[in-house]
DNA sequence: TTCAAAGTAAAACGATCATTTTACATCGTC
DNA sequence: GACGATGTAAAATGATCGTTTTACTTTGAA
């Protein structure tokens, strides 16, 4: 395991649990179990971390979404929300708390959020054999408002969206 | 106006565009032009400042959901969105910065969330003429959805939320 | 075995954090 | 016209912020 490797992983458990903001270097440098000097010499700055974090959690994330209809799309996310706790989406939250103001945060976000718009496109297409450009707005909403309400709800916010998902896919399919 | 309506109005506006954390108390002294000896006699800290300021957030947005119907409930919500911008859930941002360890913000954020969702299951009764617990949830879902994903995706998501529960509730009238 | 690379520990940087305090101005009211 | 209440301005508090630097250790290869 690589230097970066324990920078981000336990990088982003420490935003994930006490926010972006909150989290200082010393937090970061103990709960890393590295010094600044190496952090600092590796990631660059506190957002180039934060950017960086995002950006593995993307690709952590995308890879969860590797499956084959809008119905194992939810599940995935279910698992996902088992497994990784259900604070919201950190990308939204490091949004938040910046106010925009952080072009590399917002550039992560914006990358993740395009990927995970572009994915739900094109299951939507293989499940209903064509494009559907508003049934893919309602999906990105129900799979966000998931993520969302599982803060407050648990995991049947999820199922609710699976339900809901499957009501509206095949609604459009007759 | 009175003080404390100064302060809670425009610290609300601070903490939307900046985020929690990140608008210190000088910000905030500048921002309402009030003392910070004067804003600690009304308000007492800094976290009981956010908690009121959610509360008087969750007074103006209930205020906004009294409607008549799922629907109405979501055109609310694309007016709130066109009037208040779209930032997301300033409550469940304030709970993402904390990480749940501020008592004060977490009854104020569970105390929100729970009157909009009692508000969804009597609209839901109301116009379906019973209890729906699972439609309930569903609706719940995309009104959170169509408030995160307004973010990045803008008023669209709201409408895309509108005519997802449109449907859903239709479905489940018959 | 020596040298450069790469790490830690810890101090220092000036700025900013939330909060309290001191000193002073402006009130309406008795 | 004196008085308590209520406000501002500004300094002081000690802690913590992100970042840099200094001094020292470890390590792997020439």
């Amino acid at each position: 395991m690589t230097i970066m490797d324990r920078l981000v992983t336990a990088s982003e458990a420490l935003f994930d649990r006490h926010g972006f903001t909150a989290t200082g270097m010393d937090k970061l440098t103990k709960g890393t179990g590295i010094s600044s000097r190496t952090l600092y010499k590796h990631a660059g700055s506190k957002n180039a971390l934060i950017a960086r974090v995002l950006g593995e959690r993307d690709k952590r994330f995308a890879r969860r979404l590797e499956v084959e209809s809008i119905d194992a799309l939810f599940k995935a996310l279910e698992d996902w929300v088992r497994v990784e706790g259900r604070r919201g989406c950190l990308f939204l939250r490091a949004l938040g708390e910046t106010g925009g103001d952080t072009p590399e945060i917002n550039e992560a976000v914006l990358a993740h959020k395009a990927r995970v718009a572009e994915r739900i496109a094109v299951l939507v297409e293989r499940d209903n054999g064509r494009e559907d450009p508003m049934l893919v707005e309602q999906i990105i909403v129900l799979f966000e408002g998931a993520t969302a309400a599982a803060v407050y709800r648990g995991e049947q916010a999820v199922v609710a969206a699976r339900q809901s998902a499957a009501i509206l896919m095949a609604g459009a399919r007759s």
